[in-house]
DNA sequence: AACAACGTACTT
DNA sequence: AAGTACGTTGTT
């Protein structure tokens, strides 16, 4: 790259301070005044984003607190589908799409999650999705049925199945994952199991003291804020620019610097909910690396990204 | 579509 | 209460 310009010192500033960042890790070290190349000063922003961590630690090192918030999401989830009216038997379709999750490369999509542009929540949603399937047997084979014939899933089926998404079919001790995809949700806040699958691993305690995360990620009306997600370059650059309209008319317009604008808060919320299922998170992860039985050609549909998909599971959460 | 201004939720 | 910033609406 040869350009230089004015406009385009805006954007390089950024990824001059993003490449920082991913070198030095940007964990809770002592606040030091870094500069970018524009000398910018970066600043902290508010503690909850101070919390942020590194992609790697989310798939390293899990935390209880994620197993405790699975265990809070649960019911609130299986309030929704009662208010929605929703069953949390799968239907004749999702059972089709439950089988065959033992066929998967766990080893490929974790490292395609790690890979991914949206690393947060892939991320976190493999990490849930290896602890759960430690933690739980097999809970209820007339509820979900997984793992059984697997080869009487036609080509067809294979359409928006689960068999590309290996964590859900290596659990670890237990064998097959006993859930269904439809259970997971994914909110700005992390990813979820419905329908109390693991309401009997984990203590009242816990349960109390995520609720309150769950309730500000799904609100009842669906019109609150959203939050920045504290990972995209501009939410990790710490300091206003001082110098674009939004900096600018500060007074007036109430705008966080353009350069500081969330990439995730920049896109249209999806049914007023930012709320997307794993599966189609990690779609085009599998895709990419050749998933088993999916012939993209063959169904162009396949091909769309994930962000313009919003799973079946959520919008009978959500609608 | 981009921008500006305002209302208001949320945080400190 | 004041400051910050997201969502909405009107304007260009």
């Amino acid at each position: 790259m040869s350009a230089s310009g004015g406009s385009m010192e805006g954007s390089r500033a950024v990824e001059d301070e993003e490449a920082q960042d991913s070198c030095c890790g940007d964990e809770d070290s002592p606040v030091v005044e870094r500069r970018n190349r524009s000398g910018i000063i970066s600043a902290p922003l508010s503690k909850s984003l101070k919390r942020s961590r590194a992609l790697s630690q989310y798939i390293a090192t899990c935390s209880a607190a994620a197993v405790a918030s699975v265990a809070n999401a649960n019911r609130l989830a299986q309030s929704s589908m009662v208010a929605a009216g929703v069953k949390a038997h799968p239907t004749g379709s999702q059972h089709r799409s439950q089988v065959g999750y033992a066929k998967l490369d766990r080893g490929a999509l974790v490292s395609g999650l790690l890979d991914s542009p949206s690393g947060l929540h892939l991320a976190q949603a493999a990490e849930l999705l290896r602890r759960a399937g430690m933690l739980l047997p097999v809970s209820d084979p007339s509820n979900v049925s997984v793992g059984g014939d697997m080869e009487t899933v036609s080509a067809s089926d294979s359409l928006g199945s689960v068999m590309d998404f290996p964590l859900l079919g290596n659990g670890g001790v237990g064998g097959s994952f006993p859930y269904h995809p439809g259970l997971f949700i994914m909110t700005p806040a992390g990813v979820f199991l419905a329908d109390g699958a693991l309401s009997h691993v984990t203590g009242a305690s816990e349960h109390q003291q995520t609720q309150s995360e769950i309730s500000s990620a799904i609100s009842a009306n669906g019109k609150k804020k959203r939050k920045r997600c504290g990972l995209c370059p501009p939410c990790r650059r710490r300091i206003n620019c001082e110098q674009c309209s939004s900096c600018r008319n500060r007074k007036t317009g109430h705008q966080i610097c353009k350069f500081r604008k969330c990439e995730e808060l920049k896109k249209k919320p999806a049914g007023g909910l930012e709320v997307r299922c794993l599966i189609w998170s990690i779609w085009p992860l599998r895709l990419s690396s050749g998933a088993p039985g999916v012939n993209v050609s063959q169904n162009p549909s396949l091909s769309r990204p994930p962000e313009a998909l919003n799973c079946i599971c959520v919008s009978v959460l959500c609608v």
